[in-house]
DNA sequence: ATTCCACAGGAAACAGTGGTCC
DNA sequence: GGACCACTGTTTCCTGTGGAAT
């Protein structure tokens, strides 16, 4: 690149001639402070935890909606103002906020709930060390902590909390919910917030009956209201009439398609603002949208491939190289990659479910037929484009042998 | 109607690692 | 320092399954 373009970019960027003006609006991290067409919900949650001012403890709430339907911006958002209010009131309140797909262990969730709450940080006799402790001993003495403080008012917002049912069973959810009656002076009470709505059935009644005081539906986005959002948005994240309106209707169809979701909406919005600077477009148009949705999907894929596992990627490799793409014959030829390199092959269970999780990511797709007589199987197909794989594992010294092998 | 294939996938156990507690 | 704990990735064992062939 000569020195000239160098210049007139880093002149532009220095003049502030870029199309973003903002560009911390338009990542997931910002939430505004007012959740467009989310009044409503906003507004019972709020009036749920109200009672905290007057001492009393608030329902267990749980959350449902899909992903990007602004569930955890509306709990933080309310939260935010409850803390404030309480302490300005002299109310001692903590709200550990915890993902349980981060925290992915039901051991995680304990030592992060100590962390959130700043247990680590007081008496010794509780702390939750990140292990060496039993399941039993981390639960009682967050509970020990919250009864020796007297008065502590606690809510424990789970984000994820199918994830960790899923994963742990409802022990945690069992101990927490019932807590209450070995603590006097304060309180627990519980929110969490799911992608699932099925995922109730998988709780014990009892845990099921007090966890679900009170329920709320956060509904998908529609396009139109996608739309809104996204011209909100733009306002503060654009400098003046740098995006066309085309661009945000298509970016709003797009993920509205997709399960309603905003964040998925404000990602490739972002990226293709992004793509439209390097370009040194005026604007931002319908092409750079495309242009985004490409390359968010490319990219995703790529870490994806690139990070995983050796023998992943082998069985990747496989795929692609088989006939029929028979669970039999890709474990053959997989067997085969790993003698090549001379690796001791996983056993076929294990392939079966690092197929099974290929399959949950997107990167292939596995349809199960039945060949009668000759057994049930599986076809699987890799469905992400070959170029990709082949730039993914190029820079591995041992596998790209395998790339360019018969 | 029954048989039989080639798996799928659940459950339990294990190995290795990194930690606490007494 | 030995007993105990949790986690991850894996193996071993086992039961269940759809549908063509018999």
């Amino acid at each position: 690149m000569s020195d000239d373009i160098l210049d007139s970019i880093f002149e532009k960027a220095a003049a502030g001639q870029t199309l973003i003006k903002n560009r911390k609006t338009l990542t997931i991290d910002y939430v505004p402070e007012r959740l467009p067409f989310r009044d409503d919900e906003t507004g019972t949650i709020a009036q749920a935890l109200s009672v905290v001012l007057k001492g009393a403890r608030p329902s267990n709430l749980l959350l449902f909606g899909k992903p990007g339907t602004g569930k955890t911006a509306v709990v933080k958002n309310v939260t935010k103002r409850l803390l404030t209010k309480t302490s300005d009131l002299g109310i001692e309140v903590l709200m550990p906020f915890i993902n349980a797909k981060t925290a992915n262990t039901g051991y995680k969730v304990l030592y992060e709930i100590a962390e959130n709450m700043g247990i680590n940080k007081e008496e010794k006799k509780f702390h939750v060390h990140f292990t060496g402790l039993s399941m039993g001993e981390a639960t009682d003495r967050i509970l020990d902590f919250i009864k020796n403080k007297k008065k502590l008012h606690v809510i424990l917002i789970i984000d994820e909390i199918d994830s960790l049912v899923d994963k742990n069973g409802d022990d945690i959810l069992y101990n927490f919910t019932r807590a209450n009656e070995r603590i006097i002076g304060g309180f627990i009470s519980l929110i969490g917030i799911s992608n699932s709505l099925t995922f109730k059935d998988k709780l014990d009644p009892r845990v099921r009956s007090s966890l679900s005081e009170e329920e709320m539906v956060f509904n998908p986005y529609t396009i139109e209201q996608l739309q809104k959002i996204l011209l909100n948005r733009a306002k503060v994240a654009f400098n003046e009439d740098c995006i066309s309106n085309a661009a945000i209707n298509l970016c709003a169809a797009i993920a509205g398609r997709e399960n309603g979701d905003a964040r998925r909406a404000i990602d490739l919005l972002r990226v293709a603002a992004e793509i439209a600077e390097r370009e040194r477009a005026s604007k931002v148009e319908e092409k750079h949208i495309r242009l985004s949705q490409e390359k968010i999907e490319k990219d995703t894929n790529y870490e994806i491939l690139k990070n995983s596992t050796t023998h992943t990627k082998i069985l990747i490799l496989a795929i692609l190289k088989s006939k029929n793409g028979n669970t039999g014959e890709v474990y053959e030829i997989y067997s085969s990659f790993c003698r090549h390199i001379q690796q001791e092959p996983l056993t076929q269970r294990r392939i079966t479910q690092i197929i099974s999780e290929l399959d949950q990511l997107g990167l292939i797709r596995s349809d199960v037929v039945s060949q009668g007589r000759y057994g049930r199987s599986q076809r699987i197909k890799v469905t992400i484009p070959s170029i990709t794989i082949t730039s993914a594992l190029r820079d591995d010294q041992i596998l790209s042998t395998l790339l360019f092998a018969d």
